[in-house]
DNA sequence: GCCAACGTTGGC
DNA sequence: GCCAACGTTGGC
């Protein structure tokens, strides 16, 4: 079992906009990099679970939690000429990119902030928030899983 | 809107 | 296989 930060940009899909899907559940789609492909390909597990971050907005940080119910399965939006994903390389005989599906769980009831999560020395390890880092899931530590759900239960 | 960081592409 | 150019991400 693995703790994960999936980030997301709230004006393309937000923790509400999850929230009020059918089941509270979502395919994870759009992941265009490679290292973040061979994530939800090979390691990300049902029953993981995963924080959900907003990003590129006035106040980014993470608002909530998710579980991961499928193992990774192909994007298929890569192959359809119509979506934002497409990609000519990806076919369905040979998929290049990867998605799973998440079910909403818990939407925190204040925001946890970047600026919070920088201050807390115990995070400072964590992936997210160092600069320029460009990877839209990083792995979480299970003592940083903690640090930050007390936070967010205070 | 700016710009730093860094992944990707493609010429050689 | 190197590396410059380019594109994207994302905080500010």
């Amino acid at each position: 079992m693995h703790y994960w930060l999936f980030k997301s940009e709230p004006n393309t899909f937000s923790i509400e906009d999850l929230a009020q899907k059918p089941a509270k559940t979502a395919y994870w789609d759009g992941v265009r990099n490679y290292q973040v492909r061979n994530l939800l390909r090979d390691i990300i597990k049902p029953s993981d679970l995963a924080f959900f971050y907003h990003s590129s907005c006035p106040s980014p940080g993470i608002v909530g939690i998710m579980e991961i119910i499928t193992a990774g399965y192909p994007d298929f939006t890569s192959w359809d000429p119509k979506s934002k994903g497409f990609d000519p390389k990806s076919t369905a005989d040979n998929p290049r990119w990867y998605m799973v599906d998440v079910r909403f769980r818990q939407k925190f009831k204040s925001i946890i902030t970047l600026e919070s999560l920088k201050k807390h020395c115990q995070l400072k390890k964590m992936i997210v928030i160092r600069p320029g880092n460009r990877l839209s899931i990083t792995s979480v530590t299970p003592e940083e899983w903690e640090i930050i759900n007390n936070l967010a239960q205070e």
